[in-house]
DNA sequence: GCCATCATTACATATAGCGGAAAAACGGCA
DNA sequence: TGCCGTTTTTCCGCTATATGTAATGATGGC
């Protein structure tokens, strides 16, 4: 099985495939999703309809609504939908719960300048994790959080097998459930590998190298921990695997864990968000 | 007049005061936008549904749907709302309008590798610019835009200057009559000051230095222009005072130039977008 | 352990949202 | 230029959905 491209990987992740959803507001998020979905060039009406489930009609209307409210913009001539520039910005500052962002911004811009690579913090929503910040070191790369906002499945990439890798035993157990058939889809991972990838993180308190999905590149990973020891958070650094080699790696990681021991305790713990079962992940 | 700290300038910019909105989805947003200005810590219900013009009642509806949308996370133990990484995620995606962002981010990797200094990406949403992405320099800076996401007035900012200085006359006009009554709030800006630099960027085709509103501060932007000369967005370098000195400058706006020269053709142009008048723009 | 504040549920009413169908605008293509 | 398929937009009657008031249940502070 080839391994996929970043779009598809990602276009996988889109929750657009409600079942018709009801009510105006359900309806409404869905053509949210659908624009999102749809890449920076955005879409015509009766695609963004269909592909939201949505009568052209509703799709119309809610469209219009969306645009009088600021969250959607469509190009004058050629009558494409996008989100606008103003959600964007809305909701950039949800990016920054409890003042997570803030508060860990000043160690990205230190790590990323003293070791040279480009920095990453990530958090979990969900059975993914998202990047929430990034410092770019001189060195470039590619990841499959690169951007801000991205996501992965958790447990791909070593910021995100940082924070799987210590969660609680129920939760982990939890998400690994969830994740394996999204992952096997890739034929990534066999189930026992990963679960020895898992434990691997575990024990050694630290993520990296990680699985070789990009080639060339390479990373390490710790988690912030709470005083119940649950991960917050991780912080991650994308490099290439030259730059990671045997002698550098200890050192690295000892950076990352001091900083990330010495940002835990600034942290104001936010608890688990409650949702509702089953929602707002991709399904398969 | 006191100038206004970070806190008070952004919070000024939230459009959260509408006027009892009706129907689900106005609500909704305005629950949206009433929890996106509360900053990372979110917001109790009672608290939420009197700022955003709702009845508690039909807030905790609201607000229930938009979990169950997985727009919004409440806090297991405290309560509290706010807006979901998820939604973070999600938008995030806005924020590359006919791939702007993506065309342009090698040019702010090199710009920043090259000069050093931190780079922006701003675009024009309504009366204000928004940050749409940035590269971290070595040198820490302390800027208006600082956050990608972040939206100040037009013109106020080397890259909101750029852009508003090389809007066609029609629309500048319309722009500087809405936001002279913003500035002056500030007391920052005399109206005929305002306007000679306006001219002064738009005659030299760049913005430097600007209005000294952070101390040590500075900053040099240029537009990026289409084939009719309209300003799709600008690139912006931000530094230190000492850093930009009188010889370093036609270097760096030399610099600047050439790459926004070299990007303009690359971008699809994107047509003016549509909006109601009026709308998604702050209040005073 | 009490009281005040806040969160949540219940319910009847009206209204806002819904889809089908028709009309108008657009965009090719010859 | 004129025709036709597609897409966008409007209209309208029906229904379901969203609404506020008011009552109940939970929470937290003192």
């Amino acid at each position: 099985m080839m391994a996929p491209s970043f779009k598809e990987y990602f276009h996988l992740m889109d929750d657009v495939s409600d079942g018709r959803p009801s009510g105006s507001l359900p309806r409404a998020v869905a053509l949210l999703r659908t624009l999102a979905a749809s890449g920076g060039e955005g879409m015509r009406l009766t695609n963004a309809a269909a592909t939201a489930g949505v009568t052209p009609a509703s799709a119309h209307r809610l469209l219009r609504m969306l645009i009088d409210e600021g969250m959607v913009e469509q190009d004058a001539r050629s009558k494409y939908y996008r989100l606008s520039i103003e959600f964007f910005s809305l909701a950039a500052r949800a990016g920054n719960p409890s003042n997570l962002r803030d508060i860990c911004r000043p160690v990205l811009l230190r790590l990323s300048a003293a070791l040279g690579d480009t920095v990453f913090l990530l958090v979990r929503s969900g059975f993914d994790a998202v990047c929430l910040d990034r410092c770019e070191g001189p060195v470039s790369i590619r990841s499959f959080t690169n951007d801000i906002g991205g996501k992965v499945i958790l447990g791909v990439g070593q910021g995100s097998m940082a924070i799987l890798a210590h969660l609680p035993e129920s939760e982990r157990e939890e998400v690994i459930r969830f994740n394996l058939p999204r992952l096997l889809h890739f034929g990534l991972f066999d189930e026992v590998f990963f679960r020895n990838e898992i434990e691997r993180v575990r024990e050694s308190g630290f993520a990296a190298r990680g699985s070789g999905l990009l080639p060339d590149m390479a990373g390490v990973a710790v988690p912030i921990l709470d005083r119940e020891r649950r991960p917050l958070a991780a912080i991650s650094i994308g490099t290439t695997v030259e730059r990671l080699n045997a002698e550098r790696l200890p050192t690295v990681v000892q950076v990352l864990r001091r900083e990330a021991e010495a940002l835990a305790p600034k942290i104001n713990p936010f608890d688990a968000a409650l949702r509702r079962p089953g929602q707002q992940v991709g399904s398969y």
